[in-house]
DNA sequence: CAATAAAATTGTTAATAACCAATTTTATTG
DNA sequence: CAATAAAATTGGTTATTAACAATTTTATTG
């Protein structure tokens, strides 16, 4: 692991053990850079990091602070990717409809940017969270790129799967957000009645090489889900 | 302006005006050092800021590259505060039904972590792009920090009256993002049936010091406006 | 004592250097 | 000629130094 990664790990859990309120001030860079033994420039980039993820704010001539934390029971819409979202302690789990190997219509060629008889992996899945459900997700896996897909894998974490046995990194994403009426087919899945409102998310991962590897279509109960985004101008 | 700042919208530019497709690969680092003659410091900050923004992504051991543009009729949903989005050339104006100074409520006294007894300012304004409704927005401005408001300020872009004439610097934002059927009262003023669903997103921005000084509650026409979240794992 | 100016504190930018890691290209080998 | 190994290319990390900019604190002044 990386120095800074390391340094950038230790200050997060160390603010949330201690569970420091928002606009506590944390120790300055000197500070920092003796409390870790590391350079400035490990320190920085560190900070840089957190700041980004939304765990601190630095104010320059000022010092270092902690930043709120996301309100409870809305998950992080940038840590999601389809249903492996930041869940915490939350116990979750899918219901697998599909696992099949089928050729890519033409929205999905464009998105995985691929030929048409490119096989890829198609995989429809309920998931549930905490018992309720918390969306219907239709996802495509480049086989090129991931060559082997199961059932019992999908019921599980498919992306700490292409990580950890894929050697893929994901490097990237593009979200569209939208908001949808039910159709007779999702809401026979989600459990709500058709036409009612739903938010409808598309997303397409990519390695850290720049290769589109998944695209999936994410249809969300509205009640069960809510996001959080937490920006940062820098 | 800032060496990297100006690279980094420089390198922005060039791809931009030059239309490079998704994949073309730039010039690489020690090229760019000699083009641009600054260190290798301040471009590789450059092009860290243009990677967080979805302009480019790197591959390590290959070269960098231009990543794909958002599709056309998506809103950048980190770059949108309130009303005052990436809307580039597209017309837009905005309908103004309040400019009031009140004691905040609640709710917004936790979110703008003031006391009862704080004038913010209440806004309440319909947004129209392009002819077509885009959204209702409800917004606090602590008057603490700025100080003055008016209709004509919120016909246009409040959050750049904040920025060059308050002196305010807007650091960073919280958004909360859920799935509502409209009440009756939206119902009217986006113009839609009441019960039909929209995007509800409440936001809280913050200066560079860490103050909150806008909380607003936005309520999306469904149909006009879709939002892209460009993330980068990095 | 309030207003102002100076000094200290603290984060930010920029440049330079050395080495590391992933990828691509080239050369070698069977 | 395919497989493998070596070399070159290219971005990434870490460290050091110096100067800069915003904020906060302290000292000065009227």
């Amino acid at each position: 692991m990386l120095k800074y990664q390391d340094v950038a790990l230790r200050i997060k859990h160390m603010i949330y053990q201690q569970e420091l309120p928002k606009g506590t001030q944390l120790a300055n860079i000197e500070e920092l850079i003796n409390q870790y033994q590391v350079s400035r420039s490990t320190i920085i980039k560190a900070l840089d990091r957190l700041e980004r993820h939304g765990v601190i704010y630095q104010v320059q001539g000022s010092g270092i602070f902690v930043r709120q934390r996301k309100k409870s029971g809305y998950l992080n819409f940038m840590e999601s990717h389809g249903f492996t979202v930041d869940l915490q302690d939350l116990p979750g789990s899918s219901t697998v409809f599909n696992v099949d190997i089928v050729k890519p219509d033409a929205q999905v060629q464009e998105n995985l940017q691929c030929d048409a008889d490119e096989e890829v992996y198609f995989i429809k899945r309920l998931r549930f969270v905490d018992g309720k459900v918390y969306g219907l997700e239709q996802s495509y896996y480049r086989k090129k790129l991931v060559p082997y897909l199961n059932k019992e894998i999908a019921e599980n974490s498919i992306f700490s799967y292409i990580r950890d046995i894929c050697n893929i990194n994901i490097g990237f994403s593009d979200k569209y957000i939208q908001v949808t009426k039910l159709d007779a087919e999702m809401a026979s899945y989600i459990g709500l009645p058709e036409g009612d409102p739903a938010l409808f998310v598309e997303e397409i991962f990519y390695t850290t090489s720049g290769e589109p590897f998944d695209f999936s279509r994410v249809v969300y109960h509205c009640e069960n889900t809510k996001f959080c985004v937490q920006g940062h101008a820098k």
